[in-house]
DNA sequence: TTGAAAGCGCTAACAA
DNA sequence: TTGTTAGCGCTTTCAA
């Protein structure tokens, strides 16, 4: 780091003590207007600029909000990253992002880091790993948002989650009542334990009265890698004429399977939206996320938390809505 | 910020001195073994983690790294932030995040703050709208990427950029030799003043002896959502059979207005690749961008520059690679 | 309206 | 091997 300049030098310069300085700086009313000038006019001159970390030691806030998420590839994900920072930016808050890669190591490593760093509030995406997070945060503002930290603490903190469930059932539902007599689904095993696409999903069926058949109930691995032969074995050994995409990974892998196999008839359903698949002729139920929400939520939950001490834990279940495409 | 336990604690309690445990914390050879197990053990009791801000006004350094991008939904800057967080989280450096939608105000002030914070070194993507970046910057490392700082201040900057013109003079060349005898543009015009996409196209239409049609030029907003319509007409009015889209965000509209008005035979070209090309049966041939590359490219050069003092400023220009879609 | 001084949590030179 | 001390760049009480 270099050398910079510092509350003391623009102090020397001025003729004045760098307590004065720091009122010219800092809107406090007792100074004088003619000295404020004079002190902002070499503050200018030099450009000078108070050096965060020392000013957060004493204020006890560093202005910076730590986000950790699975990955920035997700559009979902990348949609709320924007709300979020164009709503810190407003509030002169900066961004400290971290991915977890879905990694309970990582997400640790991340937490731990802006704890030190300190944040003043954190955003997470849960990897689902981590059993103790009253420990690792120590008090330090959290909403986790699109999971929940974990079942034993959930009622500590503040929680912003889709409704996955009725996003599921709806779209499921839909299928259904467009003429899908047998639909498959896809799912991630990361959520494997409790997979509430999957519930919804197993609800659609049931109101429809439809059997469950568990040999089209297929799980792909956490990367989604072997999403496109469970498509496959979806559309040619079990004869789907529907599949249910539980993320917008294996829904790519579903689309794929589709169009090399030709079966431009069988419907998909998907949860998340992709702009691309309005270009694609296919027959496609989107859930759509509502990540403008989520993001814009999960920052003022935050804010609240940090200034309002009488906060009260909130625990915010938002809707989905379907979109069509032919 | 809640009261947290600090060096000072750890000392009373462990009966020693703060010198001690700073020293039992980090690695310094000048203590015994005896009492740097117990003030570890001590520590780990209760939970003690440094304060980087402290810490960091005192070794220069933060180990924060900010990168500045035009924004997240764009699938080339994500990779690129992957790849840059990757590296960065093995050597223990955290990232701090901002966007810019190519607005010239928010670029200075994010670079402003985090300057402040202070960041150890900065990637920057820049907006091309501020024109004093040495006085801005004040000596902290940068690696601007994807484009010049400027014009004037080229030269003193490490800089890693795609090779532009011989990317596009590819993609155009192809589709010529593919049989296209007539090939519009789209380009954004944040880059008219001088785009280097363009140029490569001028180029490859010179080399096979075509006429440039500045009526087939054409320079879509910032936003690109006149995309579409500029799309349209060099379909219908202006009768191409192929267009080169200069992004990805032009591309979506080419192609959308090519499944509108039922031209598949239309060739496209493209900068950026994207994943639900495949799914398209359409005749594209997209330049792929070295986002790998450029992400640790930056991140190493950046390093070099924080930690070797007789670092040289370097340009580098990286290569593209054609991907055929049909 | 200003300055002196203490202190935030940490590191590091120096002394013991 | 340890503690004392000074100091990093800033804010904030207190006294003037």
């Amino acid at each position: 780091m270099v050398r910079r300049i510092t509350i003391q030098d623009i102090a020397n310069i001025a003729g004045v003590s760098k307590s004065t300085v720091s009122r010219a700086m800092n809107d406090n009313p007792v100074i004088s207007k003619t000295t404020r000038n004079q002190i902002q006019q070499i503050i200018k001159e030099y450009n000078y600029h108070p050096n965060s970390s020392a000013k957060s030691i004493k204020t006890k806030q560093t202005m910076v909000i730590g986000i950790i998420i699975p990955s920035f590839d997700n559009p979902f994900f990348a949609k709320i990253l924007d709300v979020i920072q164009n709503k810190a930016t407003n509030k002169q808050y900066q961004l400290m992002i971290a991915t977890t890669h879905e990694k309970g190591e990582l997400e640790l490593n991340a937490i731990r880091q802006m704890i030190n760093q300190p944040v003043d509030g954190l955003i997470v995406v849960s990897t689902g790993k981590i059993n103790d997070y009253h420990q690792l945060l120590n008090n330090t503002p959290v909403v986790f948002i699109d999971r929940i930290a974990n079942q034993r603490e959930n009622h500590e903190f503040d929680t912003i989650l889709v409704d996955n469930i009725n996003g599921s059932f709806n779209v499921v539902n839909q299928m259904i009542e467009n003429g899908a007599e047998r639909i498959g689904i896809i799912a991630n095993s990361l959520f494997k334990k409790k997979s509430n696409r999957l519930i919804g999903y197993q609800k659609a069926l049931q109101k429809n009265n439809v059997e469950l058949d568990p040999d089209i109930i297929l799980y792909c691995s956490r990367n989604g890698r072997d999403a496109i032969s469970l498509a496959s074995q979806l559309l040619i050994n079990q004869a789907c004429d529907g599949i249910f995409a539980t993320d917008s990974n294996i829904l790519k892998s579903v689309l794929k399977q589709i169009e090399v196999h030709q079966m431009d008839n069988v419907q998909v359903g998907a949860f998340d939206d992709n702009p691309y698949l309005s270009l694609l002729n296919l027959n496609v139920i989107a859930n759509q996320q509502p990540s403008n929400a989520m993001g814009s939520k999960a920052f003022e939950l935050l804010m609240d938390q940090i200034h309002n001490p009488q906060h009260d834990v909130q625990h915010i279940k938002l809707k989905t809505s379907l979109k069509h495409y032919h």
